[in-house]
DNA sequence: GACATGCTACGAAGATAATCGTTGACATAC
DNA sequence: GTATGTCAACGATTATCTTCGTAGCATGTC
């Protein structure tokens, strides 16, 4: 992972896309990125070409057409992501960091409870 | 704040001293950011112009010299970085985002501590 | 006044991002 | 077997980021 670079806004909205879809032929990206931003079908194809000389996805040519998917799991360049702007915006501060994430937007009740489980069962291990 | 734009890698640096320091030369910014990085005297002095430029410092000109600073305070702009991230990387989702931020093993139990107290205070405030 | 020093301003250059038009290969339909 | 449509590849373009060299201006020293 370490060696593949920071995804770019682009790219990580594609790959949000192969991480919802698996994989993805360049169709099948592009028609999900046109329904929401006007894109054109190359740009897509170009994007992913990129990102796989980046190591970012993968592509297996089936048959004519390539199936793309995403080199790294999702919660894996999530991790990499939080970790880097903890590192460039937050001195490292985890605790600042989930104080803004809170402060940011009004967190759901649900997701609240899901976080204190979370802490709660991180205590244990801690403890252990 | 939504007409600045997000800072790059180099503006945030930048900030993060600025918030550190207050309102600065560039010669004290620069000599914070060659302290780590090398880098020449005018490409901190073209930065703070652009950034001014953008929106994301204030440049004062009190004698000669000219005095910069971080025109949003540090904790507005992490909210707004955090909140970016939640959306481009995590659909929105704080818990899955604060999941990441705990599974990247930075965080010290003091920190983990905090975040347990911050929550308490926000159920208190959530159940009034 | 000539010179050194410290400062800002400006422009250019190289790197990276993001976009799309054009081309040629390959199928399938008729 | 010609026409139509789909596909990947490639190059060009535009914008942005980052860097720094050069120049020009002010100030203080001798």
């Amino acid at each position: 992972m370490s060696e593949t670079p920071r995804p770019t806004d682009a790219e990580l909205a594609i790959l949000r896309v192969l991480w919802a879809h698996g994989a993805c032929t360049v169709r099948e990206v592009h028609d999900v990125m046109a329904s929401s931003r006007s894109v054109a079908y190359t740009t897509t194809l170009k994007m992913l070409q990129i990102m796989t000389e980046k190591g970012l996805t993968l592509r297996e040519e089936r048959s004519r057409q390539h199936f793309y998917r995403a080199r790294h799991p999702e919660q894996q360049m999530q991790r990499r992501l939080v970790r880097d702007l903890l590192d460039r915006a937050f001195g490292g501060s985890t605790a600042q960091l989930v104080v803004q994430a809170l402060a940011s937007r009004r967190a759901s009740r649900e997701e609240l409870d899901e976080i204190r489980k979370l802490l709660a069962s991180r205590k244990e291990k801690d403890d252990e």
